[in-house]
DNA sequence: CATGGAAAATACCACTCTGA
DNA sequence: TCAGAGTGGTATTTTCCATG
């Protein structure tokens, strides 16, 4: 039925034909190059121009991007790239009005310190306790960092862990839309801003991917990390919603979609995203 | 509960085929 | 030649799902 009554809504759209595909009128299929290309012509204009706050934060992505392109294209990129893998426990899902509780770090590396965890104090109460079992009383204590004593902290273990003229790849399930935003709000907040030499890796991409190539039907394919974990039969080590036992289930599974999907250190460095590419919402339509 | 990406559903066009 | 059904391709919208 495209009858559609009165009802809906219809846009008029451009004739289309079937014979040019879909790379018709010169469009890039490829959203990096586009985006590259658009870049491109971003900075030959600002050239000559002072640079406002968006152009700005357009460079530095260009910047990014190359870095990026270097690492993966240097033949002895173990040397040069530290994987961590990290989660985090939070007051809720707002990255706005939610806060960070615990944070645990585990570098793939492995060897002496290779793990980092600490609660952290949100200075708010805390709400979703039956979520990960973080109570109030536990992190609201003046013995518990707040985000700003937590960061430098942070930042120098990730530095103690990264190898000279490297980047560190950092590994999450959701990455892109949770832990992530919710690391850059926090540094954010404290008037910090993420090293752009650390790179970002999405495993829930990863895991859908992975199902899709095994064949699995859509409707059985469950790509939260504690489905991928059972998929995958890793065992649960410690309880799950726990930072560090998160931590290290997710490593099992980082390492597993890996050799399934067959990535080299290469392409996963690549296809990382930065923390600058966070935070710019999507117009959306309403439903 | 918030948020955004992916997948699915829907809309709509050009074109082909078929029967009258 | 014409009308209508069917098909293929693309654009847009809606729904689902992951995270604490």
């Amino acid at each position: 039925m495209l009858d559609g009554g009165n009802s809906r809504k219809w846009t008029r759209r451009s004739v289309t034909t079937n014979t040019q595909g879909r790379n018709k009128s010169g469009q890039c299929s490829d959203p990096r190059k586009l985006r590259q290309e658009i870049l491109d012509v971003t900075v030959s204009t600002s050239a000559t121009l002072n640079l406002n706050k968006i152009e700005t934060s357009q460079y530095q992505q260009i910047q990014h991007f190359d870095i990026r392109q270097l690492i993966a294209q240097n033949k002895d990129l173990a040397s040069l790239v530290t994987v961590i893998v990290f989660d985090t426990e939070t007051t809720g899902f707002s990255r706005e009005r939610d806060h960070i509780v615990e944070i645990a770090l585990q570098d793939l590396q492995g060897g002496e310190n290779s793990t980092f965890q600490t609660l952290v104090n949100p200075e708010c109460r805390v709400l979703n306790s039956h979520i990960h079992g973080i109570t109030t009383n536990m992190v609201n204590r003046p013995d518990v960092p707040r985000m700003e004593d937590l960061i430098p902290i942070l930042l120098k273990y990730v530095k103690s862990r990264q190898k000279p003229g490297g980047c560190v790849l950092f590994v999450a399930h959701n990455a892109r839309t949770f832990d992530v935003p919710f690391l850059c709000n926090a540094f954010r907040r404290c008037g910090v801003d993420i090293p752009s030499d650390w790179l970002f890796k999405d495993t829930l991409p990863m895991g859908r991917e992975a199902m899709k190539s095994e064949g699995s039907k859509p409707s059985s394919r469950s790509i939260s990390l504690q489905a991928l974990r059972e998929h995958l039969g890793i065992p649960l080590d410690g309880s799950a919603h726990r930072a560090m036992s998160d931590v290290k289930v997710l490593a099992a599974v980082f390492q597993r979609l890996t050799f399934m999907l067959k990535l080299p250190l290469a392409s996963l460095v690549e296809d990382a995203f930065t923390a600058s590419e966070i935070g710019t919402p999507k117009k959306k339509s309403s439903r």
